[in-house]
DNA sequence: ATGGTGGAGATTCCA
């Protein structure tokens, strides 16, 4: 049995006594965190490594940063694919094991239209191509994240109030859709769900407790890991404490190695 | 069109 797991902390300093109680309880194998917003030199290798997890890391000050936790040492690490020539600490792959991972933060697009959107939008273009030759080189292939993108109406709840809005247009929700025509699989959509599976609930007008969420953060799986998914959820807990992330873990299970 | 909240770090940007 293995256990996968992708969080949005929003300040890896602020939530790190979260980070490891759910760390303590859950023991996930694998762990993505998006929005470290910290420096690599202030990165807390110690604290960590007392709970029983490795880390890799790219960060920067105060935006963005991403990093992968796993019990045993990833290597072959990467944070600037080729074509991607970006200061933003959005991008980090690694092997754990026979697994590779890719940790995504995809940019949050501002306004539609804007110039924040068109980075966005040529993002996720070059994504696709870099993704397509990492399904290659590892047909074991996990690519997990925040995608700042709600795929489909089901994962919005108000679907007409944000219709062709930031993380639900139609040329983002294509982009996501390009992801999943290489190959890979939208775990959480691969079992029946109790819900509607929101991962992304607003701070403001009380958005968690009257559940105004979307489906952002997502476990996408390459066809020979799909086969040994066992299943795939949203844990919720997080999101209900004090000073939380705006965002919950999404979780996903292997049967085999 | 705006504001509502939160994090970081500097008196504003980003989400």
């Amino acid at each position: 049995m293995k256990k996968i797991a992708t969080w949005n902390v929003n300040s890896l300093r602020v939530r790190l006594p979260q980070l490891l109680e759910w760390l303590g309880r859950e023991q996930p194998d694998v762990l993505a965190l998006q929005e470290t917003k910290i420096e690599d030199a202030k990165f807390p290798v110690a604290e960590l490594t007392a709970a029983g997890y490795r880390a890799v890391f790219s960060g920067q000050k105060a935006y963005n940063g991403v990093a992968i936790l796993s019990r045993i040492e990833a290597d072959n690490a990467l944070t600037d694919p080729v074509g991607f020539d970006d200061p933003q600490r959005r991008i980090l792959a690694a092997t754990v094991g026979n697994l590779r991972v890719v940790n995504l933060y995809v940019p949050n697009g501002g306004e539609v239209g804007s110039d924040k959107y068109a980075y966005k939008l040529n993002w996720l273009l070059k994504i696709r191509d870099w993704l397509r030759e990492e399904l290659e080189r590892h047909p074991q292939l996990v690519v997990l994240g925040d995608f700042n993108i709600a795929p489909e109406d089901r994962d919005v709840y108000d679907p007409d109030g944000w219709r062709e809005k930031i993380l639900c247009s139609t040329p983002e929700r294509m982009a996501f859709r390009a992801l999943l025509d290489l190959g890979l699989a939208d775990a959480i959509r691969c079992f029946d769900q109790p819900g509607p599976c929101y991962t992304w609930w607003d701070y403001r007008m009380n958005g968690f407790r009257r559940n105004l969420g979307l489906r952002i953060d997502h476990i996408l799986v390459s066809p020979s890991l799909r086969a040994t998914c066992l299943a795939c959820w949203v844990d919720v807990t997080l999101r209900g404490l004090e000073r939380p992330s705006d965002h919950a873990p999404v979780v996903a299970e292997f049967g085999c190695d």
